[in-house]
DNA sequence: CGATTTTCCTACCACTTGGTCGGAAAGTGC
DNA sequence: GCACTTTCCGACCAAGTGGTAGGAAAATCG
């Protein structure tokens, strides 16, 4: 469930604003922030890393972002926009079928994207932490099973309108496939080719749906 | 390939040493900082919370383990002889099929062993660091495409001795139970119980080798 | 016993961490 | 022009980081 709305402050360009304008794009530091987090970990990055990367001085970050936490619960945000969006649209694929194949097919286009850091932001930022910052890894580690969550909804709905054998259980069937995305998330962020991933795609929509699987 | 020999050190009750005797046992330190190093991570992972853990000072540390991050590696070596050895095994079942079935079961077991942290060390401890320790997860991503050489390397030979099919790719195949293999130990870090990961490895056979696969 | 070797441990090091203060600067409305 | 509001930014903060120095303590050897 994407948090949704990034870009609540009023910008640069908006006419008319009392007191001295900002000098930086509120959204261009948020992804500059969101990058340094996606290659280093929310405890690999210190402030420095981000005042750097973001293009502005500590006290500016503060003003804007209020700490560390909260920039980077911001930046989650922003990756639900605009890296994670299309990926969760495959819900509203037809069948359940189709939900799992573009699942897969576009998890993996997400998680290679050549404009981005590679892997999984929700994964990678804070897979584990130090107990000051349990509650980080808590929280993604929430956000991944509401991936889960979303999908067992789907074969639920599926299974009703009878797109779905009344003999499967959905919830092992989204947690399956889940399971088998976070493992493209792993691999991927070691590197793995995208023609590589897709290739274990392929095998794993064989396992489910039979050889005649769409490879795209 | 695990690095084998923990302990070299002489230890505290082999009789006549010169000099004053160590006060604590090696292993047993070396084991205190793996959990935390598993727990937290090493960018996580504090000289305060491993002091604290092992039972020593800071200097006995140095003395003992030269750096951090030596440390660090000494406590992979032991993750491996201790908890990683019997999953290595799985190379030496006489059939592709059956490496396979135990590769992912024995997985599961060691992933939520309840006598150890969650979840898998190589993967948590150093999936992302920053600039500064940038090797040490470069280091761990090619532990963890070792242990898809090991199982590349079996189903090869499995194949030149009919075994597998002529027309699979070993390597295909090694890199696909790999990636699920990841994603459960995904699953198990954010505390999936062993049944459902148990559930998901039989989904992963049944989708590999049809439905009579054996579920132990 | 004294000399030697090794470990233990308090105190310390320079540096970095996340976070803040307070005045100068740049806009607005009147 | 002047009051007002907001941002910019150098300087600063206490606390924590990985790592070390150096003397006291505990063992062995002769």
């Amino acid at each position: 469930m994407p948090v949704a709305t990034t870009g609540r402050e009023r910008n640069v360009n908006s006419s008319k604003t009392i007191g001295r304008p900002r000098e930086f794009d509120v959204d261009e530091a948020l992804d500059a922030a969101l990058v340094v987090f996606w290659r280093q970990g929310f405890e690999g990055t210190s402030l420095s890393d981000l005042t750097s990367a973001m293009g502005i001085n500590r006290p500016a970050l503060y003003s804007a972002f209020t700490s560390k936490k909260k920039l980077f619960m911001r930046a989650l945000e922003r990756y639900y926009a605009i890296d994670a969006a299309r990926t969760f649209k495959v819900v509203e694929e037809p069948t359940a079928r189709r939900v799992t194949e573009q699942y897969l097919l576009r998890s993996v286009e997400q998680l290679t994207n050549p404009r981005r850091p590679l892997g999984c932001f929700v994964l990678q930022s804070a897979l584990v932490c130090s107990e000051e910052n349990a509650d980080i890894a808590a929280y993604m580690s929430g956000q991944r099973s509401m991936q889960e969550d979303l999908l067992r909804a789907r074969y639920a709905r599926a299974q009703k309108q009878g797109d779905l054998a009344a003999d499967e259980d959905p919830a092992s069937l989204a947690r399956f496939v889940c399971t088998f995305r976070q493992g493209l998330a792993v691999m991927a962020c070691g590197g793995m080719a995208r023609t590589k991933l897709k290739d274990s795609v392929r095998r794993m929509l064989t396992g489910l749906y039979g050889d005649a699987s769409a490879a795209k």
